[in-house]
DNA sequence: GTCTATACTCGGATAGAC
DNA sequence: GTCTATCCGAGTATAGAC
């Protein structure tokens, strides 16, 4: 069926050039004219798919929080020990942002534009629930086997130092210099650097 | 001279209304209808003040910048030990970020965005340079008084957990429910609690 | 300095031919 | 499905009165 072949072509088109330009400009920043382009199309073709660029942006925005957000949860609820959690949790998630590295400042940002939309579009019933890591670990400092830290802390400590090098990438490459192929390096040795650098913090 | 004083205190009203609005919405995002409103002056004013967007954009963009980054250079390049000077870093940074919360984020953005306009109009000269503190990590490595970790990696660690939760708050909030309050006793508590959990992690 | 009215530009969206 | 041409609203910027 060539005409089914072709509109699946063109829409995958549009739908890589749309996460090209979103990602790269946000909702406000991207220009259609820039997505028909990047799609080899004009901007009359990219209406006759989707409607409206703000439904355009929801389908990105939807996949890329899709993306990010589920397979949390997974992890999260595992009945792995803390330390292998954590460890799991750091190996997985680095090795999927290591493929859209620049997907956490895109999410961050919109959620922060409008949390509101975010809840009601994107997360529909399934958010990220890292409440039983989080009582995992007050069960371990309870028993003593960690030292004293609140669990919220914790997984901001975790989180902080999995994500932000992502979002900060530019910024630490004008600072210090680092090429993309030597930030591609640190970030892999991350991988088990970080869960060794907390578990080496709060064992006892 | 009351002109005077009348030109200071409109002058004022738009740099804090542009400040806000620039800063929730970036560049892209922001309209001088918003600034004008948010300034209580029509748009007409807000040209006579400011040639254009743009122009007012550098403005706010680089009083944010400057309130960031120079600072930073005190502390890298004191003559502080090792944990001291990781002790006051996180002290003095997370002070600065708790009375302009936004900033990180927005600055972030905009070196993303455009890293060369940023080092043109941004850094004239006086960039971060942590390079004295990295030196002193490899030499306390080298000493054997702390454990082995490189400099850099020590230093995004750092820098990780101590700017991220401001760029995350909005995804912390949804996902753990802390509000407004419960947010910051939590920065409070990092100002100490980063530098111990650090200094737990690397100590001997 | 501050306003109202208006010109101009950009970009999202549609009409209609093929 | 895909294109060219065009419309139209939003938003930046200016002219000119007070």
């Amino acid at each position: 069926m060539v005409k089914k072949d072709k509109d699946a072509s063109t829409q995958e088109r549009i739908l890589l050039a749309a996460k090209k330009v979103f990602v790269g400009k946000g909702m406000a920043g991207a220009r259609m004219q820039d997505i028909a382009d990047e799609a080899g199309i004009n901007k009359a073709l990219l209406h006759y798919y989707f409607k409206n660029k703000e439904q355009l942006f929801e389908k990105i925005f939807q996949e890329a929080a899709t993306l990010l957000f589920p397979k949390l949860n997974i992890i999260f609820d595992s009945d792995l020990p803390l330390f292998e959690k954590i460890e799991k949790f750091a190996e997985e998630y680095i090795t999927v942002m290591m493929l859209n590295p620049f997907l956490p400042l895109f999410v961050l940002n919109e959620i922060t534009r409008d949390p509101n939309n975010f809840v009601k579009k994107i997360w529909t019933g399934d958010k990220p629930h890292p409440q039983k890591l989080m009582q995992q670990i007050d069960k371990e400092v309870k028993k003593g086997t960690i030292k004293k830290i609140s669990a919220v802390q914790l997984l901001m400590n975790l989180t902080a130092m999995i994500i932000f090098p992502f979002v900060a990438r530019p910024m630490y490459q004008l600072t210090i210099g680092i090429n993309e192929k030597e930030f591609r390096a640190i970030m892999e040795e991350r991988k088990t650097l970080v869960p060794k650098f907390i578990i080496d913090s709060i064992r006892k």
